[in-house]
Parts: C-alpha cells; sequence; structure tokens
RNA sequence: GGGGGGGUUCCAGAGCGGUCAAAUGGGGCAGACUGUAAAUCUGUUGGCUUUCGCCUUCGGAGGUUCGAAUCCUUCCCCCCCCA
C-alpha cells in the first residue's frame, strides 16, 4: 500500500494537490511539516502530523520536521482570533530542544537514505535582512493574492474583525520561503499539515513556482476534532503533553480510554499503526460489546507504548483497575506502599503535619484548610453536600472526621472529588 | 487629527442610585442513570462563617451620596467610521 493510499483508508487526508500521489509514485520525495515550539513539549495535538511523517518514512520517503523557531516569532493568524504573544528567543531554543529529543521517538533519524531530519527555520531566517526579504521573496507574490486566503480574510472581514497586524499578515510569506527554501536546499517537494494550513502551504508552492519554476505539492489532513464538537487534545485539565512531567502516563492513558466510540473509531486509525485488518475486528468486536470498551482500550495501549513505554502501560492498567475497578478500601489497605506510589504516580500529593491526623481532623478543614486541597472550605463543603467526596473509596459525609484509622500504610489518605479526581495526602513528621 | 461605540463575576451578555454577589445562556464541577461513555434530569458555580451576618468584586484612581456596577471628574485600554 502506498502512502496516499494508507493515509487514505486512515482518514488522514483532507485535500492534496494534483499532482501529489504521482510525484511519490516518481521517487522517494522529501516532505515536511512544521511544528510551532510553543511550548517545551508536544502535546498530542501534534501527534497527527508526525503520524504523517511517520507513515512517510514507512512507505520509503524522507520525513523533514521543521521546527519553527522563526515563525514561532511571529504567530500564523490562521484559526486565531487575536494575535498571540510572542516568545522570547531564549524560550524557543529551550522549547526547539526539548522537541527535537521527543521527535526522536517516533522518527528514525539513524538509517538509510531516507533517515528523518530535523530543520529550524530559524536558522535561515536569522540572518536574512528585512530588505532582502522584500527584493527576494516578497516581489514575487501580490497582496491581492495574500489577501485571498481564508485565514487573512476572517480577520479583516470576518464577524471577529479583530484586524491583524502586519506582522502576521506576513506569516504566510514567511511559512512559504520555508517551504522554498527546503525546497533548493533539501529538494523537498512537499509540505503536509492540518487542513487549517492549506493556505499557508499553497502560498509555498506559488512561490516555489513563480521564483524557480518548479513544482511542490501540499497535503493536508483533516483537523481533529470530537464527535462532541469539542476541541481535541483537551480536558479540563488542559494540554495532553507527551512529556510525563506534564501529563503523567496515567493520565495519559486515561484521556484514550476515555475517547467516545466514535472518536476512538477514528483516532485508532489515525494514531496508531494497527492494520487496516486489525482496526475492522477491532471495530466488529466493539459493536457487539460496547460496554467492554475494546477498541478505546487497544487505542490507549498502542499509543501510551509508543509515547511513553510498555512498564508505563502497565502500570496505567493496574491503576486504573484499582481506582475504577472492583478495588474497594480492603484493596487500598492491603496494597504494598510502592505499589501505592505507582498507581498515584502523577495524582496531586500533600504533605499534612501527623499530629493533625492522630488527633483527628475534619473533613471540611482537611480538605479545604491549609492543605489547599480544594480551593476553600466554601467548596469542600459543597463537595460534601453534592456526596461528592470519598476517602478511601467510602463516600462521607460533612461532619466526618479523619483520623489515625483512615490511614493506609499508616501513611496515607486517599481523597477523591468526584469519580476521576484523586488526591494523596500523606503524613510528614 | 475628527466622530461614534465599548470595557460587568470563567466566557457571552443583562443591569443603569438602594430589593445586586449581580438576570439569562454557555462552560465548569457534582449527583442520579451508565460503559470511568453519550443523551437526559437535578444541584452547584467569589471568600469567611453557615443561622443571622461579614468581607472582596463590575477597566484604574479620585469624588458626589445615608447608600454606586449604576451619577460626576480624570486616566488607561479596545473596536468602528472619516481624514
Amino acid at each position: 500500500m502506498n502512502f496516499v493510499e494508507e493515509l487514505k483508508w486512515r482518514g488522514m487526508i483532507h485535500d492534496m494537490m494534483p499532482g501529489t500521489e504521482e510525484q511519490l509514485q516518481k521517487e522517494m520525495t522529501t516532505a515536511y511539516v512544521g511544528i510551532d515550539p510553543t511550548a517545551d513539549s508536544l502535546h498530542i495535538g501534534h501527534l497527527v502530523s508526525i503520524m504523517m511523517l511517520k507513515h512517510l518514512q514507512r512507505a520509503g520517503h524522507k520525513p523533514l520536521a521543521l521546527v519553527g523557531g522563526a515563525t514561532g516569532m511571529i504567530g500564523d493568524p490562521s484559526g486565531k482570533s487575536q494575535e498571540r504573544n510572542m516568545l522570547s528567543e531564549d524560550d524557543l531554543n529551550h522549547n526547539v530542544e526539548a522537541i527535537k529529543a521527543q521527535l526522536k521517538k517516533f522518527l528514525d533519524f539513524e538509517t538509510g537514505e531516507n533517515k528523518a531530519e530535523i530543520v529550524n527555520n530559524y536558522d535561515w531566517m536569522r540572518d536574512f535582512s528585512f530588505l532582502g526579504f522584500l527584493r527576494e521573496i516578497g516581489k514575487h507574490i501580490t497582496v491581492n493574492y495574500m489577501m485571498a486566503k481564508d485565514s487573512v480574510k476572517k480577520r479583516i472581514s470576518g464577524e471577529a474583525r479583530e484586524g491583524l497586524s502586519f506582522t502576521e499578515f506576513t506569516y504566510q510569506l514567511v511559512q512559504g520561503y520555508d517551504f522554498l527554501f527546503l525546497y533548493q536546499e533539501k529538494n523537498c517537494k512537499l509540505q503536509m499539515g492540518g487542513s487549517d494550513q492549506w493556505g499557508n502551504i499553497t502560498t509555498g508552492t506559488e512561490l516555489i513556482r513563480r521564483k524557480t519554476g518548479g513544482e511542490a505539492f501540499a497535503l493536508t489532513c483533516p483537523l481533529i476534532t470530537k464527535a462532541d464538537g469539542g476541541k481535541f487534545g483537551k480536558t479540563e485539565k488542559g494540554n495532553i503533553w507527551l512529556d510525563p512531567r506534564y501529563t503523567s502516563p496515567y493520565q495519559f492513558y486515561q484521556f484514550w480510554l476515555n475517547c467516545s466510540d466514535a472518536d476512538a473509531e477514528k483516532y485508532i486509525r489515525i494514531f496508531t499503526l494497527l492494520s487496516k485488518n486489525e482496526i475492522d475486528a477491532l471495530v466488529e468486536e466493539h459493536l457487539q460489546q460496547p460496554h467492554v470498551r475494546k477498541l478505546q482500550k487497544a487505542l490507549a495501549k498502542d499509543i501510551t507504548i509508543r509515547v511513553h513505554s510498555e512498564k508505563d502501560y502497565e502500570m496505567a492498567v493496574e491503576a486504573s483497575e484499582i481506582l475504577f475497578g472492583k478495588g474497594t478500601t480492603e484493596t487500598l489497605k492491603n496494597l504494598p506502599e510502592n505499589v501505592l506510589l505507582d498507581v498515584f504516580d502523577g495524582v496531586p500529593m500533600f504533605d499534612i503535619d501527623a499530629q493533625q491526623i492522630h488527633s483527628g481532623i475534619n473533613i471540611v478543614d482537611l480538605l479545604g484548610g491549609d492543605l489547599q486541597v480544594l480551593k476553600s472550605k466554601g467548596e469542600a463543603r459543597r463537595a460534601l453536600k453534592e456526596g461528592g467526596i470519598s476517602i478511601n473509596k467510602n463516600k462521607v459525609g460533612e461532619d466526618f472526621t479523619v483520623d489515625a484509622s483512615c490511614l493506609l500504610n499508616n501513611k496515607y489518605i486517599l481523597a477523591q472529588r468526584g469519580k476521576k479526581n484523586f488526591y494523596l495526602i500523606r503524613i510528614s513528621g
């Protein structure tokens, strides 16, 4: 199966320029996607682009990951209603390095003619003078052409009418120049990205055509959505990051496990490397017994292992079973300390003076007091009234007193708000 | 430079001298139901105390008033139109 066919059945093609498939069949082709270095870790929103590169490489082509050290300093107006904050040069450098390290988990940077490469557009933009850019690049593209792009139109005449700065307006040209540069320096003939990048990518192919007479191509994938219309990759707590410092493997696993049926069916094609047959079989099984959530489990397993590790995956499953399975106070109490800590890795931890527990402390004061497990006593009281608080998996009321009998391993207390929010309280001293 | 419209609690958006911690919708959180789902229904959504009550909040700073988110002064910011 060739690259385009592969992406097609996975539902990863939104649009592509005529001739793209032919180009890919003709020869080993170098293609790139851009990654905005807005943080020092990738999040799962980036994973789609990375998977495109992965499939590209598996099909024998050469992937480039362009880390936008320069474009990141400007900000893409696509999809944004407002101009965004600019990052400092230091932050950008730090982020670029961190992202490089993460990409190495997904792509082969070592072997073969088609080994992956990372490029940073800051390297070639840094010394490009403003005047130079105007003379060499700007004159090839008309303002009329640039204004016709949706990303620009929306900002000028859309309902929001936020206005856009000249800097933002220029973004597509700068990105277009990246493509031109890579075309000339690395024989890169294809740019890929999310469908919101179409306009930016075509500015690049246009620039290449006008300036060199050469032909380059564009391929975009649909924006990942959720069936309920929410934003993909976000939870109440924010982005789902690849870096375990920001999103623990347990939370990461849980995110995928909690996908809706419709989403899981879509995501498993996009984010895993499972074959069409394997996925079809899983979907079939899922239809028979939706409550078993085989699809979600397979999805969560595959991604967790690839992003983290087999061991992290097993730990996450174990934790999930203890927390959501038939876990009771008894099973909690019997858990050895090291297992307990592993299970609750990534769960917020609070330290409290041993004395307070031994003399008994009211639940409201414990949760809403100085520890700030919950924001305030008012909130603690409210949650208690709603029946939303459990201690060691037992629901408790407002007048519950926490004392030494609640301790797990003589040291820990598991507090729970609702079904999914856990807090571990540890005594000290 | 001229003219106009705005800045309200997470967001949108009412309020326009007291009955306003501030309508309504969205979102969030929680409960029931369930598949750790969706849909639905219910409760809740500034802080302290929970009984009355108190404190902080309506762009910033002053002022008028017994009393202001609501009136006045001044400053800051945003948007639109014209030059």
